[in-house]
DNA sequence: AAACATTCCTGCACGC
DNA sequence: TGCGTGCAGGAATGTT
């Protein structure tokens, strides 16, 4: 479900929600795994703290306290909700885990699929973590400039899409918004990453970053499980121009969107706009 | 009932 | 040859 702009939507609501120091008063566990075991001694260690914010990395959202981290990743179908008031017992089919926190209340990670993944670090070093240690540029990072992207596709023999996609190289893009920005720059996703002009680098530079700050404004892409925090469905998947389009017409060309397994991942292009 | 937005791991191929 | 690296493919799983 859920790429940058999807995790993103999900960090500001919760760090919105859970501001002004709020207290890690306990976790429940509903299940002792999802895709790994839950660490919850080791998550226990960070009780009786104040959560100081909600951040971001890659496709991670981060709860941040003064000795730590709880990570959590959504995987394909992770969501977090909140417990409403008097409903503090009512519990869903896929619920996993419960956090409480002093006042603001409980939340829920549920995950249908267990694709995802709640950790915790402890410590101030995040980017030691294993989880983080071999993670690629923030496509959104204020220093991360044309001049860097182009080095990271330098000598890539991978198809460029496969190469977006690749954590270790751009955090944060996925199927979705590889596709788009594809689309959006004008080159098919199955070219060799070497084979993209600097030129057309440069513009595929500006549309990660465009098409990723517009999903964001729209909460992020719906195709069929990615919810917000107060269960609103996206809203970019309306404007997609070719993701999950296939055999209907070109919105520019009016020719017909193709699909093809590209690395396993389906993968949706115009051949006449792309090339 | 085939497809699926995720990451991680394995094994192959290539090049030094 | 041996090693490291880069890349492709598959697995994990429940729902529609």
């Amino acid at each position: 479900m859920p790429e940058l702009p999807e995790v993103e939507t999900l960090r500001r609501q919760l760090d919105e929600t859970l501001k002004g120091g709020l207290i890690f008063e306990r976790i429940e566990l509903l299940r002792a795994d999802i895709r790994d075991p839950i660490p919850k001694k080791k998550i226990s260690q960070l009780l009786g703290e104040p959560l100081l914010a909600v951040e971001r990395r890659a496709k991670y959202l981060l709860f941040r306290f003064p000795s730590g981290y709880i990570i959590s990743h959504l995987g394909m179908t992770g969501s977090w909700r909140r417990l409403a008031d008097g409903q503090s017992a009512s519990k869903a089919a896929h619920d996993h885990v419960i956090l409480d926190f002093s006042v603001a209340g409980r939340f829920v990670f549920a995950d249908p699929r267990r694709f995802g993944i709640l950790d915790v670090h402890l410590g101030s070093d995040i980017e030691r973590h294993k989880r983080f240690s071999h993670l690629g540029r923030e496509p959104l990072a204020t220093d991360f400039r044309a001049e860097d992207f182009l080095q990271l596709l330098k000598g890539a023999k991978a198809p460029i899409k496969n190469h977006l996609m690749n954590q270790k190289v751009l955090v944060g893009v996925g199927n979705i918004y590889a596709s788009e920005a594809l689309f959006r720059s004008k080159i098919r996703p199955t070219r060799r990453a070497l084979r993209v002009t600097r030129a057309e680098a440069l513009q595929l530079f500006d549309e990660i970053q465009k098409v990723l700050n517009e999903a964001i404004v729209a909460g992020g892409s719906t195709i069929r499980d990615y919810r917000s925090m107060d269960d609103q469905a996206g809203e970019f998947q309306k404007t997609h121009f070719v993701y999950g389009r296939q055999d209907e017409l070109c919105r520019i060309c009016h020719g017909k969107i193709r699909s093809q397994f590209l690395a396993g991942r389906n993968t949706f292009w115009c051949p006449k706009c792309q090339q």
